[in-house]
DNA sequence: TCGCTATGCGACGGTTTTGTGACAGTTTTG
DNA sequence: CAAAACTGTCACAAAACCGTCGCATAGCGA
């Protein structure tokens, strides 16, 4: 699933060329030119995230930004704000409003690209899809199945969600803490030692009879999927 | 590296609960309870982010900030201030006396976090990046990888720690003691020459087939990351 | 050049972290 | 209801890493 960004900006040199790039790096991007066209397209699209710049004609940024966060259906959705330079303490409401994330113009687009990924991340890890590939690993969410290099891997529940999200991650570390809290719940308690036994498991299961292990482990900080896998 | 915050509070529960929670956030948290205290602590410890309440035993909050803004070397050193409801025109000197945020009690955790988070980014976008680049190494916080010229680097922890945190200062020298502080901690006890061990680890690690050394020895001052390399 | 101090570094014993088989209790399946 | 599958914890072994020492060497002022 593309994820839909709604792009709200008034100068018309500045929208295009965030479309232009925003539609490089992968995402549909609508945009809106005021406030007003903004809350309107809101309501019909649906975005997964808004760029929002704070100056804008008929109803401003930071307006948009608290009737969003008013609405139920709209307080989690991701917002990052563009800010003027010398708009500092007005950026300091900015966040209060409840953005996301601010980007101080002038900004380069791949500043800009970061931190929606990372807005999207962290908000809505795994938004997309429901295959996730990674080299010779395939996980189908849907069907709940594993394959890799066209072998079926049977996984255990916490394996399956285990593997799931490092897969959506791919590369990064995560602490056995950070594994218990996404893996198994920020509730339950278990001993973090536990991560240890089913990362075990699981490389037993995925590299049954191959010899090249997909799973790194960093000393002292935790496991990853290896990138160069 | 993990970013190092000077807590500066006199009232010990609050300052207990701070510790706390920005402990949970990931900072590394050193706290001092008046203003004499926290200018001795910032010289030895040379923190990343001080968040100073207004009214302080012995050097009021906004003494420290001013003789801070009056040495180069803690120039740019951010500072987010303290304030209580009804020192709202004070707060305005506290903004003049150079502090880069101010934050009015009672606060929430999340909105100091958000604070201490924007301003970092801020003042100092490497801390919050989570790539780090000088010359021909690349330090890969999230992945927690380290290449030279294109070639994979395997360190230990603490030369990870130790690089990471050269790095984010590039020219500048560090005694043995800074070191021992920032990539250590401030608690833990050991010989000042364990630092040249793990710089001599650390450069046999980045030089293993080239000839230039990235890290210079600063004789009777200490070490530093070759600006020029 | 001499003598002194600071640094480089190999070696080593001790500590911390991780891998893993075993096991007992629980949940799911048939 | 019994068998099968799965889970979390433990204990122990292997591996990786750490901090310190001691000696060789380099730097520097006189």
């Amino acid at each position: 699933m593309i994820p839909q960004v709604l792009v709200v900006e008034d100068e018309d040199a500045l929208s295009a060329l965030l479309q232009y790039n925003l539609d490089k790096e992968g995402y549909a991007v609508t945009v809106a030119g005021d406030g007003e066209e903004a809350l309107v397209l809101i309501d019909e699209q649906m975005p997964d995230l808004i760029v929002l710049d704070w100056m804008l004609p008929k109803v401003s940024g930071v307006e948009v930004c608290r009737r969003l966060r008013a609405r139920p259906e709209t307080r989690n959705l991701p917002i990052i704000m563009l800010t003027a330079r010398g708009e500092e303490s007005d950026r300091i409401r900015g966040l209060d409003t409840g953005a996301d994330d601010y980007v101080v113009k002038p900004f380069s687009m791949s500043e800009l690209a970061a931190r929606i990924r990372a807005v999207l991340r962290r908000i809505r890890p795994g938004l997309a899809e429901d295959r996730l590939h990674h080299g010779d690993i395939v996980v189908d969410r849907a069907a709940h199945r594993v394959r890799r290099a066209e072998k079926e891997i049977h996984l255990g529940p916490t394996e399956f969600r285990l593997l799931d999200y490092l897969m959506q991650h791919p590369g990064r570390v995560f602490s056995r803490e950070q594994l218990l809290d996404a893996v198994w719940g920020s509730d339950v308690y278990v001993e973090a030692r536990t991560v240890d036994v089913h990362i075990g498991r699981l490389r037993k299961a995925l590299n049954r009879d191959l010899n090249a292990d997909p799973i790194r482990t960093v000393r002292s900080a935790g496991y990853s999927l290896d990138v160069a896998a």
